[in-house]
DNA sequence: CAGAAAGCAAGAGCACCGCTCTCTCAATCA
DNA sequence: TGATTGAGAGAGCGGTGCTCTTGCTTTCTG
């Protein structure tokens, strides 16, 4: 039953996004009384966190069938499926990235999710440091977490500042912020990577 | 009165956000039966449009306040004064760059306001050209917007790219993404900053 | 100046929402 | 066999966006 509501739901996610979320009717499409759902989900919010956790473990996979290779072109091939997943599943992109429910706070479940789609970036890019990310108070701060990703310190603060980039980008295109100058994005997506290439010393 | 509402629902929406924003709330605050507040906005979304033009107007005049200087610094300025707007106003910021309603689509009216906010970092950055985003293709599509803000093509994509990235830190900041790594993002950011003066070819 | 027209607000109501509470019924366990 | 548990149903509360009709007041017009 609960998988029968997470399936549901999430063709509801990707047809009305997360914020057109509704309990009655997902209730209404597996079958049950609206009340019956608040059995398995005691609240919209927690079948919301379930979903987040589901699409970060959706991108985690298709990011995980990129193929290894330089770290160049692994980035590059990164940062394509990434850009790829969010126009395929645009809400599910919204959902991990966008405007957090007003008081929402990411639940402790949720961290795991994302580090691990951190972390093929992390892998990629983050393996030597990064000059214009050497200062010491961000190197100090970065050390511990670095340690986790068996990554440099200023490599990784680095790749979070060009993972927020893409993010950045593909969000901007998604809510059509581009159009009108560089809609489509492609070109302006490619050149991008090509820069990070350049920034993180993969050449 | 239509100042009125708006100034009301400028108070909700920095409570609750831009999805909470609730027409029935904001009549009654400003002494009015529910209905009759579909006098003068329509509807809930003609309401977050005017919302959202006025939270671009905002950050324009936050930005406009950043005294002229070397480019280099310029860029600088702005980019704090982008942070600082965010974190102080963050559910404007979400209002503007967050998940949009499902089915909206930016009215024309949001178009100018919003590219006077871009306009201060195309002016402080898109100068000159920048070897990473000169590309045939690229300048070809940027060629007709550029010409617009009297910025050359290839630093207007590399400036768009880094407002994406400007724009993709300070999400992540606000919807605590960065917490467990980069959280604060003081140094993260000011190392971002420097990066970009450096890509930017500001320094 | 009288009457028509227009603008504004109120009120009732529709269909939806998240969520709670109580009740029934069937399966399971002691 | 009897008690306990779990799943679902149903009614209901207070909230939502939005519509429609009604009435009053102000303004314009002949």
């Amino acid at each position: 039953m609960t998988a029968q509501i997470l399936a549901v739901a999430r063709t509801e996610i990707a047809e009305h996004g997360g914020g057109g979320l509704s309990m009655r009717a997902v209730a209404r499409q597996v079958g049950l009384v609206s009340s019956a759902i608040y059995r398995y989900f005691p609240t919209r919010e927690a079948l919301l966190t379930a979903m987040i956790i589901e699409s970060y473990e959706h991108l985690d996979a298709a990011l995980g069938r990129v193929s290894a290779g330089q770290p160049a072109q692994r980035w590059r091939d990164l940062a394509h499926t990434f850009r790829s997943w969010a126009r395929q599943y645009r809400h599910e992109f919204q959902l991990i990235y966008g405007t957090p429910v007003p008081g929402y706070v990411a639940p402790p479940a949720t961290v795991p999710a994302a580090a691990a789609v951190a972390g093929h970036f992390l892998a990629a890019g983050a393996g030597q440091p990064v000059p214009a990310f050497d200062h010491d108070a961000l190197v100090t701060q970065l050390a511990a977490p670095a340690g986790e990703f068996a990554a440099d310190p200023s490599g990784m603060a680095a790749v979070l500042a060009e993972l927020a980039a893409l993010i950045g980008v593909v969000g901007l295109e998604l809510s059509g912020h581009l159009v009108g100058s560089a809609d489509p994005a492609d070109h302006l997506f490619e050149a991008l990577v090509e820069r990070q290439v350049h920034t993180l010393g993969l050449a």
